[in-house]
DNA sequence: AATGAATGAGCATTCATTCAT
DNA sequence: AATGAATGAATGCTCATTCAT
């Protein structure tokens, strides 16, 4: 019994280990710019291993997407889930808690959303495939209920909650994605944060029902 | 005189076709997926050729960036330019006119997007670099000019322009490449035209003073 | 006592439990497209396991071989004692006798005489090495035996023995491997059967005397 | 004119140099065992280059196959266009000429012979493919021509040409094949040569007409 | 101007085999 | 006896790029 469940741990283990060490050499190399053998040594296993624990480079890094993926879900869920918040302070409350996620891994967020249905994406096992799309369901769900609230509420404007979902996620995808570009012209500048807080105040005022 | 044209003409012209094949083959095939074979084949010219005309693949590729970037940039300043538009209305355009260009070339324009910054647009030459720096600062510039003709005349509340410019260009982005994403799980949804269109309205009812 | 012989006989069972799984592994994927991972999910045991029972892929072939070359040699010899046959009698009854083993797993049997003297069969274990050869070595003597009657009887000319009974193996295995070659271009044609009686026949007539 | 020619000639040139690296190479170590490293740098050339000449490993064997192929082809067909013998000679010459191809080369002959109809075989461009296709036709059409004249002369049995073409060929395959199992046991030992004349003096005499 | 020819450098993946448990 | 886990070693093939002609 206590074996069984040490060696699960011990897997799963193993598995985390290879994915800190994966995530990493993504983030510094890029998808096709890191090998295999890259990854294996930070994870200070041989290449052969990694195909223990995943089908093939794609997976890993799916893998990595998904868990980023699970966080940002897990934070809009939570927000979603304060009952103490109005409907207005939960979209306020959205760019903090993004780029509170944003913060703790810049290049992987990044990556993730620049490759986020990229060829990678694509030839995964259906069970992977299928978590990610969850994931991005939920997501979706969340926000959803979140806007219809306030619609029933009457402090929005009835528009297609879907779409407002989209919109919600995709200005934070395009701006982190933008930013990341115009640092690649001028590294110095970095004004995701207070972009990302205009933006979503420009949003939320402009579903306000007058 | 006429013969130093004509070379130059010639030159140009051949310049084009490569980049019109290389479209193409790009779009079929995403940019790691292409090879300069392909490309030079589709071109009918054999890959040395090609290297006559570009330093290397990033060039290329980042050549065809450039000209769907100006496109982009007319479009807006053409906007930008018409007298006869309020700073409401122009804001409003936005996504018919975006929409424009994106449905010219689908496949393009979201690999632009998705590419703006990877590795591949390092390493370019110092004047392409600063070609596509200039396309977008023009972006930068036009949208600039817009808003803060909207917040002198008391239309528009008053915020970082700049920041402004960035988040429209984002929230185009960030669509289009989610809807690809979305595309991906089932490729029967497209809803890019009405979700950009909801997606500005919001963002011009959200900056409006009221 | 009783508990160590039934521990061998285990341990007999279970090595002819994955030979079986092996001859069909092998025949189905040939020797090097399969891999001890099918043989052994085939037989249900770990990779691992499968060294208990071989010291390697190659001696694991090797069994297989000479298990099949063990039934040509019986069959061979059951021939070769047949009071009741004429040595001209004997040679007739070659070619049935051999198809017959043949047909029973041609995909093997194919294999075997293909592979007949691969890289695959050398580096074997000195026993297994020699079994083999001596297998080899009883059907030489057994088609020896069966000539040199015949010759004493004054029915066959007089050749050298040993010859003789390569050339009847030979024509045996070329025409295996030649049939198989042409299936290989086209699969619906297969004369093997009466081509091998045809060789015999030829034989048979060309070694009597006069 | 001349530049063109030498152009092509050059490249017959290396594509031959190609070849012979390949054959001694795929002789010492087999056809799994050679790497195109090996042969590459055998030939003076890179890995990549091979593959200007060869689409890929296989059809390089299958090129030496081919070759090997052909020169077997022209040697029957030589003896089958010699008016001067009659076709009980032409029977007889074959071990002669056979061996003497075997002897230019045993390795590749072996190598040829135990492999016709490998795996490697099979995915030949349609090309390849129907040469070696064509190649082994004419064989099997010279020699039906030799027997079928012997028959039309009275001096050979009727019986089925092309099983006995088959047959012929078989004998010769099969025998250099059991000669290299032998000597893979004991290397001393070569009979070939004997034996091979041996066989086809019992097949030539099997076939007369009493 | 155009290109045929050549190549260096690279890489995911496979698998027989070992060994601690 | 059985195996889960780990790995060393191996390799065809691709492709951007160069350069002599």
């Amino acid at each position: 019994m206590g074996i069984e469940e040490r060696k699960k741990r011990d897997k799963e283990f193993r598995r985390h280990q290879i994915m800190d060490a994966a995530k990493n050499i993504f983030a510094k190399k890029g998808f096709s710019g890191a090998t295999i053998e890259n990854i294996a040594e930070a994870a200070d296993f041989s290449p052969a291993t990694i195909y223990l624990y995943f089908k093939n480079k794609d997976e890993l890094y799916a893998s990595l997407s998904l868990k980023m993926l699970k966080i940002f879900v897990e934070k809009i869920e939570f927000i979603g889930n304060q009952e103490n918040l109005s409907s207005q302070e939960k979209i306020k409350a959205l760019p903090k808690a993004l780029y509170q996620v944003y913060e703790t891994d810049p290049l992987n967020v990044t990556h993730l959303l620049r490759y986020q249905s990229t060829e990678a994406l694509r030839n995964l096992s259906p069970e992977l495939a299928s978590q990610i799309k969850d994931a991005a369901q939920k997501y979706i769900n969340t926000m959803v209920r979140i806007f219809e609230k306030g619609v029933g509420e009457g402090v929005f404007q009835d528009c297609h909650p879907v779409a407002f979902a989209d919109i919600v996620w995709s200005i934070f995808a395009g701006l982190v994605l933008w930013e990341d570009t115009k640092k690649g012209f001028d590294p110095r500048k970095d004004f995701l944060k207070p972009t990302l807080q205009l933006a979503y105040d420009i949003v939320s005022q402009g579903i306000k029902k007058c």
